[in-house]
DNA sequence: TTGACATGCAACCATATGGTTGCATAATGC
DNA sequence: GCATTATGCAACCATATGGTTGCATGTCAA
């Protein structure tokens, strides 16, 4: 998990995510249009991607399409970031209590 | 929110916030006694945290007490990550077709 | 077969990152 | 007041990171 936490923490990265959600399949060359660097830069960040399991790929040809897998990022979501979705309430009333708890002070 | 993913990539300050998870409210102190490294390093990964909001911070006497927010990781979770939860079927699916044609070549 | 195209690999570079040490400052308690 | 405690700041260091260039390899199409 802390391989797709380091994948995500790239804006970049994220761009490419999100230029395979909008069209899935794309080739290396495709998805270099869609980019600012080179190429081999956006080779060394699919690389990533991969090792960090959103993203597949498959050759045909001489081409290599990449795929998007949601699913780390929904482990992620479900395992990690829920905790502190449900957190809210009672993180904030904490804080508040902390703060007016100074006032009185 | 590029903060926010920069914050959460690194395994030591997502530890930090389970801790704060765990206990609201710690002291810089109180928070060093659970981490492996120096009151350095963590004050400066709570300083990071705090600049993605995902620590808020309140000093009470000469005790510099830390907070969780959860607000940034639930903001994350909705306007980011709910999108790639959603495009899970259509995603494996996509895949999947891609890799049976490739067999019937 | 040959040229063009798609990708991979390796070296290199500047900067960011995670960590340390040392010292300064401010609050607490005797 | 003075020692102790809690924190901040700055310098420093090793390594990771994001990017480049150059060349090699493999595939397609004429």
């Amino acid at each position: 998990m802390d391989l797709v936490f380091k994948a995500l923490a790239d804006h970049n990265r994220r761009v490419i995510l999100d230029r395979l959600f909008e069209q899935d399949g794309q080739s290396l060359q495709a998805l270099c249009r869609h980019v600012e660097f080179s190429r081999q830069g956006l080779s060394k960040h699919l690389v990533l991607l991969e090792e960090a399991g959103l993203v597949v790929s498959q050759f045909q040809g001489r081409e290599k399409k990449h795929f998007l897998n949601p699913i780390p990022i929904q482990n992620v979501a479900e395992r990690w970031l829920a905790k502190y979705s449900h957190a809210q309430l009672t993180a904030i009333t904490a804080l508040k209590e902390a703060l007016e708890e100074q006032d009185h002070e």
